[in-house]
DNA sequence: TTATTATTGTCGCATTTTGAGACAATAATA
DNA sequence: TATTATTGTCTCAAAATGCGACAATAATAA
């Protein structure tokens, strides 16, 4: 049974599943701003999310936990899948052409990635100061981008973004996920400005610091002390 | 650049795209208890949920809308996606194997099935009512079952089901989706038997009411005399 | 006709949660 | 030693929620 496929196909179309590919976008906080990941192609002035294929012989979510340790080199993410996109209107295959000239790859084994793709669509939380963003292959950069100043992104990767991001928002009430955007230990401060920048909007200080303890999910440590003309924050970590 | 895919395949494949199909989970309400509908396929004693492949030409979404209505009769369905499921434990070639035996489909046209698939997964809300419940041709029946009395379902359904539960549960908090279930008209002891029964708890009926009214989304109608020996209750529409 | 029954619409009250301001405590600086 | 900026915590009012209660009412039984 296993021939079916590989009496049609290329090495390169065996490795992948035709049809597929996924998207991420990757949160980072730094600067009391929200920022996503974002790649440029080489010699084509295109902007992307960071993406990939899916291997045949890997799980979809593994797939992408692989993809994301390339571009940023860390392991155990916080990663949610969002949405699947399979519009017909993705279908730009004079996009994928011009990305793929651009890098000398006129050849057969990559014709398979001319086709229609569905984009199996996930958001990662990180901390900014761990990562060290790194092209793929076919892009010359792989940079920080304020969520707010976003270049033009090709394909429906914009309305990816948007999506992430009201997904996020829904999900922040629900989980503790603002933790996994900070540094081990954060003041309630510091997690107070990240939920504001997911939020779009200002908290209020007594009642944030009480909701956030009252979910008994922090753990107090030592206080931090910056050299700064005010009293000390506590320093805390996410878990028991 | 369209003859690189019709070198190789057959109608079907061109039809269809390979390695994508899609799954649902069609909730309907009935007899004050949550149900979905169960597929059983030819001659194999395997359950499964309704679904599909993806036409080449059409939208994801519209994709499923088309199967649900063959599988239901109805359009302009409530219809969420929620996940996509892609491990690689769900490649059981050998299943697809035996339904197409069960029927007869020995041919090349139909081994593509045989391949590895992802699948992405929705969730439907209807009325019970409406429905004609009609099996696709590999199948013997498409019948409703009680969500606490499904039977063995094939490969990772029985997953599914259990992510769209969860799902709605978490979405009937944000959105007022129970009226979906229901009949245009409704009272609003109905409506509250729904949310009872997605939810698995009991409600307090006067704060439910008090709840629901209060979000302003329901339309007040005349009231509903059921020969009953009580007060009738008021009859309700969603919408302004 | 009148009492009974089951369910409805609504109210009241206690409890809990939330929003917003206030104040003392406190590191560092002037 | 006073000043400054920020923190931890408190209080109080307002809003939301949980829960029982009660009168209203449609049909039936007496």
């Amino acid at each position: 049974m296993k021939n079916l496929y590989l009496k049609y196909s290329t090495v390169n179309e065996t490795t992948f599943l035709r049809h597929i590919a996924y998207d991420s976008v990757i949160f980072g906080f730094s600067g009391e701003k929200l920022k996503i990941l974002i790649m440029k192609y080489h010699n084509t002035g295109l902007y992307a999310l960071p993406g990939g294929f899916m291997q045949r012989d890997k799980n979809l979510n593994d797939a992408v936990r692989r993809g994301l340790k390339e571009r940023t080199g860390l392991e155990n993410i916080y990663l949610e899948q969002f949405y699947t996109f399979g519009d017909v209107a993705r279908y730009k295959p004079e996009i994928m052409q011009m990305i793929l000239e651009a890098n000398g790859h006129h050849s057969e084994p990559y014709q398979w990635m001319l086709d229609r793709f569905i984009s199996v669509a996930y958001y990662a939380l990180i901390n900014y100061n761990d990562v060290v963003p790194t092209p793929d292959a076919l892009s010359d950069s792989c940079d920080w981008y304020d969520m707010d100043k976003l270049p033009n992104l090709m394909l429906d990767h914009a309305e990816i973004v948007a999506k992430a991001l009201q997904t996020l928002r829904e999900n922040l009430e629900r989980k503790l996920v603002g933790t996994n955007l900070l540094p081990p230990l954060f003041t309630l401060t510091e997690l107070q400005k990240v939920y504001e920048a997911i939020l779009g909007e200002k908290l209020h200080r007594g009642t944030f610091q009480r909701k956030i303890l009252g979910l008994g999910l922090l753990q107090r440590h030592e206080k931090q002390f910056l050299g700064k003309a005010h009293k000390a924050p506590f320093l805390y970590s996410f878990g028991d």
